[in-house]
DNA sequence: TTAATAAGAGATTTTTTTGTCTTTTATTGT
DNA sequence: ACAATAAAAGACAAAAAAATCTCTTATTAA
């Protein structure tokens, strides 16, 4: 479903949203000994998000990363779509081009159905209401 | 979701279902080009499929792939897990080792809606009756 | 029984993804 | 101003996935 490069970044945004903010950012290399994550490929990837400003980072001595307010407005879908490209929820799972529900492939209406449910969370939940839910029942990530 | 081998593989086993029997064998050339499908990976991935009987071919001169009664009755997931590996169904959506219905991560309910639906399917349903609704339904491969 | 045919098997190449390292730039506390 | 810090950027390496090519083996029809 997802690669890895956007695997990681999902758990490094939500791994932001609980522990960071404006006033207490982090090193990519604490989140990645946080993650267990290969570190400089992190790095690559918290670069893309914050070209796209979907996280927040300042260089230098008490720099790091983090989640504006703005920021905690995104969803995790445009993380998703920032890494994975646009296509991840639409194309089709069979990667046949004319695959709609008009003229839908032979698996289309289950994968179509099922894969919704995710696409509709990811689309609708901000990340910041997200990470309250993760401190709420203290989930891992 | 699924790798391209695997896409390749579902569709090859349909398209094998509707258009292949017994009597009428078809070689990689012909599916290959039906599909449009680099040939001589198909070539890989039929052999794949064939070690593991989940279809069936002959050598030589009116030889080709097809598939028997007994391969009509195993289902797709047989034949994704057979390209793709036994994990597909059950690995966490973020990849976390720890992820499960006791312990989820922040992905994990609506990750496992979506793919237990399509599991269901593609386990319940045999190939050979999935291909009657193929042709019933007009559906493209 | 031989030439042609088509899958099987093995090796190899290409492309993509993942992961690493080095240098540059911006920022901060002293 | 300056040394230390941390992200940004660019180049590079390794691994995995996708795709290709060649040779071997089995089968069949003439």
């Amino acid at each position: 479903m997802f690669s890895q490069a956007c695997k990681y970044a999902i758990r490094a945004v939500l791994y932001l949203a609980v522990h960071a903010s404006e006033g207490k950012k982090v090193g990519v290399k604490d989140i990645a000994a946080a993650l267990d994550v290969p570190k400089y490929f992190l790095a690559k990837i918290l670069q893309q998000l914050s070209r796209n400003n979907l996280i927040s980072s300042t260089k230098g001595p008490s720099g790091g990363f983090f989640l504006s307010e703005k920021n905690r407005e995104a969803t995790l879908k445009d993380v998703v779509e920032c890494i994975d490209g646009p296509d991840v929820f639409n194309s089709c799972i069979l990667g046949l081009p004319i695959c709609s529900s008009e003229n839908p492939c032979p698996l289309h209406v289950q994968a179509f159905a099922y894969r919704e449910g995710l696409h509709y969370q990811l689309k609708h939940q901000a990340i910041g209401d997200l990470a309250k839910r993760i401190e709420r029942e203290e989930q891992k990530i």
